[in-house]
DNA sequence: CACTAATGTTACGCGTCGATGACACCCATG
DNA sequence: CATGGGTGTCATCGACGCGTAACATTAGTG
């Protein structure tokens, strides 16, 4: 379901006109996009190559979108792919039956592209590890949010507000570097100025907490440009 | 506050389209849904019959949604009864102001109709050790509700009043950090205005009083955070 | 292989936060 | 009216965590 570093759309909209503007909006935005015409064009596209979410006119041409909705979730290749329904005003009554249908979202005609995007970025947050409870889990590590609390198999690990939000910001954000001034941004939060090098020092901290459960490895150097959290050595 | 199977919600929301959204999926998940247009109606709901939960749009008209959960708060009769906000795509100061009010959760527009009942029921499990006979049972501790008692294993517990509220929100509402300002919200209730220390204070005299049982370790500082309540050290 | 820049590591002082004990007040109860 | 338990507030003390600098080590570079 993952592809690297770009989500798979997939646009069913019989609007060619629409269809390319969205297409044009979710490139800018490091997306893929496919494309289809109509319900059948979708499941074949469906079937050649599975997309991380589908965007779904309402109005279509043939098997409406409800219906392909519907459809969809009864395979079991494209059950669990996330549907935005574009809908235009006045058709918003029918939420309660695309909501049946196991829709995830709507977003009203016309709408703005920063909108959609924002949208899509919401949904796929939630299909992915984030299901809303505040766990996130990586490998052998579990980080509770309400909590508030570290474990690393099923022990906690004692830790300290500043490593705490360290180690949150980098479970949520894996398998990517941070500069130390992007770190000190999301970290500390824009507002307060410390010198990058205490980054080093609760780099160090992070890793001498997980070390006692042999984790220290996640927390990985890139020289020259700064710090990476990730499973693999 | 238990009727049978059918958990009662009650949802305080302006949009009817959403409201109707939202109870419909209640009811499909199995919930008896109750709907108020606004705070007045919220009140009366509640004052004719406590649901088991309450799903709190941000946006109302007249009353804001968090100054009605601030007053529900204050009200001996919904004091007990779990909130979940329902907030526009707002940033983290939503969320932090909604904590401080006593909201339980809170769930960001737009949501998918899985994960708001999937809050819920988390929700509802939390704060739900409580089998309905006003028993609450966590580790060597348990506590009677009815009776106004605490038992360690089988020893009475000796407990002054506001300790004995203090221990029975955290004994239903475990494994989670509370800042001392919604401990005040939820023990004390909102109406009454004391200092944060205070909080200290009662952690301190709680934790004297679970002493001769080796319990104090229950009673859980996280600092720079609050307050939490869990059976692992 | 030597040199240098980048990172690792440790130590230290300071500030903040929480723990604690003392105290005054309130209210119920005898 | 007196007594005592219960509660809120305050001042103080101590622990903890944080940021910084100083020193050690490593990894690129020519």
């Amino acid at each position: 379901m993952d592809h690297g570093v770009h989500k798979r759309i997939l646009i069913v909209e019989d609007e060619a006109s629409i269809r390319e503007m969205i297409a044009f909006a979710l490139r800018k935005a490091g997306m893929d996009a496919m494309q289809a015409a109509d319900a059948r064009a979708a499941q074949l596209a469906i079937a050649e190559q599975v997309p991380d979410l589908i965007l779904l006119d309402w109005m279509l041409p043939g098997t409406s979108g409800l219906e392909l909705a519907r459809r969809l979730r009864k395979e079991e290749l494209s059950r669990e792919i996330p549907i935005i329904m574009l809908t235009a005003r006045g058709e918003e009554m029918d939420r309660v039956n695309g909501l049946e249908a196991g829709v995830d979202d709507y977003v009203v005609k016309p709408f703005s592209t920063r909108e959609l995007i924002a949208r899509i970025k919401a949904v796929l947050r939630r299909s992915q590890g984030d299901d809303g409870s505040g766990m996130v889990e990586l490998g052998r590590l579990r980080i509770d949010g309400p909590a508030h609390r570290v474990f690393a198999g099923d022990e906690a690990v004692p830790i300290g507000p500043t490593e705490y939000r360290l180690l949150y910001f980098f479970m949520t954000h894996p398998e990517r570097v941070y500069s130390r001034t992007q770190l000190l941004d999301h970290v500390w939060g824009g507002s307060v100025y410390v010198e990058e090098r205490t980054v080093d020092v609760h780099i160090r901290r992070l890793r001498k907490t997980l070390e006692p459960w042999k984790l220290e490895d996640m927390v990985q150097t890139v020289r020259g440009t700064g710090y990476r959290f990730s499973l693999s050595a």
